[in-house]
DNA sequence: ACCATCTTTTGATATATGTCAATTTTTATT
DNA sequence: AATAAAAATTGACATATATCAAAAGATGGT
């Protein structure tokens, strides 16, 4: 967790996180000098849910998983953040408290900024702000699609949807490192890591995925499709 | 669905939808130009999940579910709504598409104004725009908890979940009319329904609740909370 | 390279929840 | 009021999923 002396500018960020493009260049030196970046060890933890809100995170390098701390100790993770996202959560103008917590998956590293500043380009820059609020509405629908996942369907079907999330929207190839625990698969898609593996291997007997160690690859797409419209 | 020839104005109903609070003078009167109200009996959609979205709506008398329609027919019910409610959808910016279906639980009415009207204002008034966002995210802090009780809890614990969201949300009373069926109740909570009644039956039994027709009173908050507590 | 620790895997078993079918109750219609 | 249609209830049973415990495999530190 050491600060880190990279000399990267907010203005180079662009290309990753997107609704920076419309902030004016004096509110990107604004958010550049406020600005702060942190390195983080797989595991630790860069947001806890229940603390106050101090900055908003864009996350520069590695893996984090994004999760609410729920009953019994049982976590569920909400998305997987790779390069590029920028996480504010839902409390930024309700409570000023974070709803979920946030922590490495491989080591890391995270660009800080003000909170404050970015409520300010909030409230001077209406494209900003309607880039903001199209951003939450696009999470809101995909928790729409968590929603209807996770409550009804079975093991199968949300394995199914675990592997093609990973596949399609976090590594970008049908053949990927796993990275994620057993216990984070699990923690995705609402159950016990035990069932978790069990279905893996299910898939991996009826040879729709290959899975030696943590290397997993996709061989049918299709019937993987089938297990997540099925249910 | 007949068209109504109310003539209530949007400037009265600030009372209830806050976020028009916001709105200057000329765009309430933007608004009430281009609103129409509507009349629907019990059972009537509203917004269809997948249709174009063309107004918000402001819900003005009556009771209605927003709900998800999934897999093999089965409904979630996101929300139940009473008169107040400002429901334009996620799919606002993004894809202007209704990502879930509304509709009546009791005779109701409804009054519309043209999306573009809407996302005008939200364009030209920052202070609108930062309302919305904050509307929608605790709306998104809600669906988090949503989240923890489908997913979580179990069938004692969602039951308790929905009965108290009833209670404090909805009635505002510990001892209301369920006016929704046990299958709105089921599909609240995630359930069939059979195991909702079931649950229902078994709070009864502990003198949990008291529970004749459909009037029900809540006679052991503690218990229900415990419920709701443990999962 | 070794030991301790943590993660993954497997099997046996318990349990929560869904499904199906039959019955009763409620609601709507003529 | 009589009938049909819909909703709620109940019981018996099937099954999906969790839990527990033990074993095997991987990982990290000294």
């Amino acid at each position: 967790m050491t600060q880190n002396g990279d000399n990267c500018s907010c203005q180079e960020c662009l290309r990753k996180t997107s609704i920076f493009e419309y902030l004016t260049d004096e509110e990107l030196v604004a958010f550049n000098d406020s600005r702060y970046q942190t390195k983080y060890k797989a595991g630790e933890i860069i947001f806890k849910q229940g603390t106050a809100i101090t900055h908003i995170m864009s996350f520069t390098s590695g893996l984090a998983k994004v999760y609410i701390e729920g009953y019994n100790n049982r976590d569920l993770i909400l998305q997987i953040i790779k390069p590029g996202s920028l996480i504010g959560g839902p409390g930024v103008l309700v409570d000023n408290m974070h709803h979920f917590s946030v922590s490495a998956i491989t080591d890391s590293t995270a660009c800080f900024i003000d909170i404050n500043e970015y409520k300010k380009s909030l409230n001077n820059n209406t494209e900003f702000a309607i880039a903001s609020l199209k951003e939450i509405n696009s999470q809101h629908i995909e928790n729409f699609n968590k929603f209807i996942s996770l409550t009804q369907k079975q093991m199968q079907g949300r394995i199914a949807d675990a592997i093609i999330y990973l596949s399609d929207e976090i590594f970008n190839s049908n053949s990927y490192d796993m990275t994620i625990s057993r216990q984070d698969l699990a923690d995705l898609t609402a159950m016990s890591k035990e069932s978790a593996i069990r279905i893996l291997k299910e898939f991996k007997d009826d040879k729709i995925i290959q899975l030696n160690h943590n290397k997993i690859e996709i061989l049918n797409v299709d019937k993987l499709r089938r297990f997540s419209e099925i249910g």
